[in-house]
DNA sequence: GTAAAATAAGACCAATTTAGTCCGATTTTC
DNA sequence: GAAAATCGGACTAAATTGGTCTTATTTTAC
């Protein structure tokens, strides 16, 4: 279960994509689902949800579409996670009351404390400059 | 989506139960189920997939029950999660011929590789005593 | 040798999450 | 005003995860 989501996948592309074009245009989702065969309402959807966490910046109306809201560089992987799939949390319990039963003397809550935050700091490292490139 | 599932949390509660036993003893799934509130038919099936993968034995039988089948240091996070969930992967399209349709120029199976060796070789680096010790 | 207590294993169902669709509204350009 | 885009939410479908049940096998103790 630690994988990136379609979603995910599919903003990422769709960041791809924006990162690659000269400054000043913007994208369309109609175009952008149609280079990557996302479909185009999904993506609609997700490219929102980046808008929403100011990620992108959307235009609206006839010739609006989509650009990045800030240099590849200035984006994590991190960010766009939470942008499409919401907080990312380890364990479940460390965050919601959903009573487990083991409330304070919970090996997990106490165990993978440090875990998540170092997983949290390598998911902010990563830039969408990064894996576009690094690669090679 | 980057989160243990319920399986594997159990799991390491389980572990972890296992790993505070005397040496000699064992653990039976009755016992640690009725520890932590897990059903118990499903913290069998985990025990049983944990003892295929050789990180616990076990002993069949009237007086039967599981233990760490190596210490606590060298039984590695992501070993325990490749037992329960499966190979780890961050992206689908890496390693199954789902034909998404962008093969060889898949600008996220190139960018993406490095980013799941640096988190495989993370979670391989964290043991099961890490986290039952590390908090504090 | 039989009963009891355990693991072994797989089929099955329920619940949750993720993926994807659809529809109507709004915004902007031409 | 028509066309092309984003906005946004309700809804459905598919997949995954979580959990149950049943039957078999293994071992111990009486």
């Amino acid at each position: 279960m630690f994988k990136l989501s379609k979603k995910t996948e599919y903003g990422i592309l769709a960041l791809q994509h924006m990162a690659a074009m000269d400054n000043g245009r913007v994208a369309t989702v109609k175009e952008m689902s149609e280079s990557y065969n996302i479909p185009q309402s999904l993506l609609a959807k997700i490219c929102q949800q980046l808008a929403k966490s100011s990620i992108i910046n959307s235009v609206q109306g006839s010739r609006g579409g989509y650009a990045l809201g800030k240099p590849a560089t200035a984006i994590s992987l991190a960010e766009i996670m939470e942008a499409i799939e919401g907080p990312i949390h380890i364990v479940d319990c460390n965050f919601e009351a959903h009573n487990c039963g083991r409330d304070d003397d919970c090996t997990l809550k106490t165990g993978l404390n440090s875990i998540e935050a170092q997983m949290a700091s390598f998911l902010n490292k990563i830039t969408l400059q990064d894996f576009a490139v690094t690669s090679y």
